[in-house]
DNA sequence: AGGAAATCTCAAAGCGCTTTGACACGCCAA
DNA sequence: TTGGCGTGTCAAAGCGCTTTGAGATTTCCT
């Protein structure tokens, strides 16, 4: 069933009913009120693809998903997804997703973009000097981008939360509990968070005049895995830290492992705070010791950028080009004054 | 930049062009070179949209994502999409995602296909009798589902693991270690797989004279809160059991935790098997206890299904209709004698 | 050299929709 | 009667691609 058999059903033109469809005023009530039934008894529906191809919109969302073969599926990104859900199925809008290997994204992300299957894009992973940002300007074509790119400037469309200054927060808040040896086990050190969380470390210890010993970072991905790895590390040094700080509750769940495996107990041995994006499957307060963490909902994250790309789409802006979201620093037991 | 646009630089006519794209032969060799160069000179993409209004196909896969307020998101509907990607990039494929209110997922079914945005359909959270069903054979567009509908005639192609195998040969393990008293914690329990494995148990313990006892079964969300409270009402029992079989590593989180508080040991007081997905943030093998598991990847699937559904679109058959995978029974430590 | 076959190219139709510009109609004021 | 104004409707163009059916050119065989 298309337009034309439909309007042929009517004895109406395909602009009448087109228009009566889509809400323009010119059609009187009575003809509007018999299409829309004629659409109910007949299952109408128009074809997407005609539509984008006549109007150039078609209400959906592009977004570059990496994927390989032993390419590790990252919770981060399904809870993300699930936040862009949220507000797109209030919309009608949908998803087109382009798997890519990681190594081919910003390729990826222009094809995407030039299919001329999306009306918007979403970016995510954001890395240090980010290549894609100078792609997505040359677009013209909606984007948003979460988190930010350090070393560009700020002059994109972007939500992102204050990752310096949760870092920087949690680390003073050990500072005063008396600690002085710290390690942090971050993100990729090539993506922009982990560089601006591993800052704000670096920052609050330099107010006191510590550093940040080189043996006593990581930067790995974010697996249970890694987390045990780095931490066994850590805790093999001759002067092994009291206090961690740890981009994700992934992360953790592995450190925890091997402190509780070399006898330890977190929250008086070991001091650790955690990054939590609230994944509904890692609860720090579910934790056997719970997590002090500093919180920020990816979730929370998602809703809003899908807001503002399904807003712009629509013209129904105007809305912030930038937008940086504090975290909470929650404390739980995890954290205790040095030993 | 468009066809008409690229053919008029070359001096050529667009079906020329088309047809030097599109690998027809009735093209000269030289000309096709030509061709080609101009393209990746001018970055020349051609629009998806109207290649599928020309051709109905446009190389993609649809799915319904369920989401909402409060529904939480699940680690496994992610796993499954990073396995249909990994096939899908190979094939430059993408997906269109269609997020929907749970209850609403036949309407946003038809929605998805009726809207001619994708070439074939994946269905996954098969229910008994799932009415979903019947609406996709009445559409003729390619579909895979991921498990099954019980109930259902099982005549429409499906790729499914055999869940109540899984579970009574589990449960056969318990009988053999001399476990008489046991438990389940399954998923909701319309969903297909929950019916099936549930008979597994049933049938398992029915040739030992024994039954599932109603206070000793428990359906819910798979979340670990839940496998928490479902374990702390097992425990609670006047005569406890001691074998729990266990839908998913997610519910086996909450309800170790639930063994840990109550003093008791995993693999010792209480034995437990958990189906495994293989999620890589819940490793079996990484728990304080290693887990005996019913093996079974997700993500292997997804890669099939794409493979299937690829291969149908692409008239790159044929493919099996119906596929049954067996699970591995791995044994660890949280199995043991019966106390 | 002649003609058929093979090779290459083209103009135009069509996919299903939106949107433009025009037309027909009834109504009221001049 | 004429003109102007809203209201409701329509035919046709256009979005960017594929594909058909036919025309032009070259190649090959006798």
């Amino acid at each position: 069933m298309n337009l034309k058999q439909l309007s042929e059903l009517l004895g109406l033109s395909q602009t009448t009913v087109s228009r009566a469809l889509n809400g323009y005023p010119e059609v009187n009530e009575a003809t509007r009120e018999r299409v829309l039934r004629a659409v109910k008894e007949t299952g109408y529906r128009p074809n997407k693809a005609a539509q984008r191809l006549a109007t150039g919109k078609a209400g959906s969302i592009g977004l570059v998903m990496p994927t390989a073969p032993g390419h590790q599926s990252d919770v981060h990104f399904g809870e993300f997804l699930t936040g862009l859900g949220e507000e797109a199925v209030r919309h009608d809008f949908h998803f087109v997703i382009m798997p890519a290997d990681p190594d081919d994204e910003v390729a990826a992300l222009r094809r995407l973009a030039i299919s001329g299957n999306v009306d918007a894009l979403f970016v995510a992973y954001m890395r240090g000097h980010d290549p894609r940002l100078a792609m997505l300007k040359s677009l013209s074509m909606p984007f948003v981008v979460h988190g930010r790119s350090f070393g560009s400037e700020p002059d994109y469309p972007y939500l992102d939360i204050d990752n310096e200054g949760a870092f920087y927060d949690a680390a003073r808040l050990l500072l005063q509990l008396g600690h002085t040896r710290f390690a942090m086990m971050n993100g990729p050190a090539h993506l922009d968070f982990a560089i601006r969380r591993r800052n704000g470390l670096i920052a609050a210890l330099a107010e006191r005049g510590l550093e940040l010993p080189e043996d006593c970072t990581s930067q790995t991905v974010m697996t249970d895995e890694e987390g045990l790895i780095a931490m066994e590390r850590f805790l093999q040094l001759p002067d092994r830290p009291t206090a961690i700080l740890c981009s994700s509750t992934v992360l953790a769940l592995g450190a925890i492992r091997a402190v509780n495996q070399a006898g330890l107990k977190l929250g008086e041995d070991i001091s650790l705070i955690a990054h939590d994006d609230v994944l509904p499957l890692l609860k720090p307060e579910n934790f056997s010791v719970p997590l002090t963490t500093t919180r920020s909902s990816l979730r929370a994250a998602g809703v809003r950028i899908a807001q503002r790309l399904i807003g712009t789409v629509k013209q129904a802006g105007p809305f912030p080009e930038q937008e940086l979201w504090k975290t909470e620093l929650i404390v739980r037991a995890s954290t205790g004054p040095a030993p």
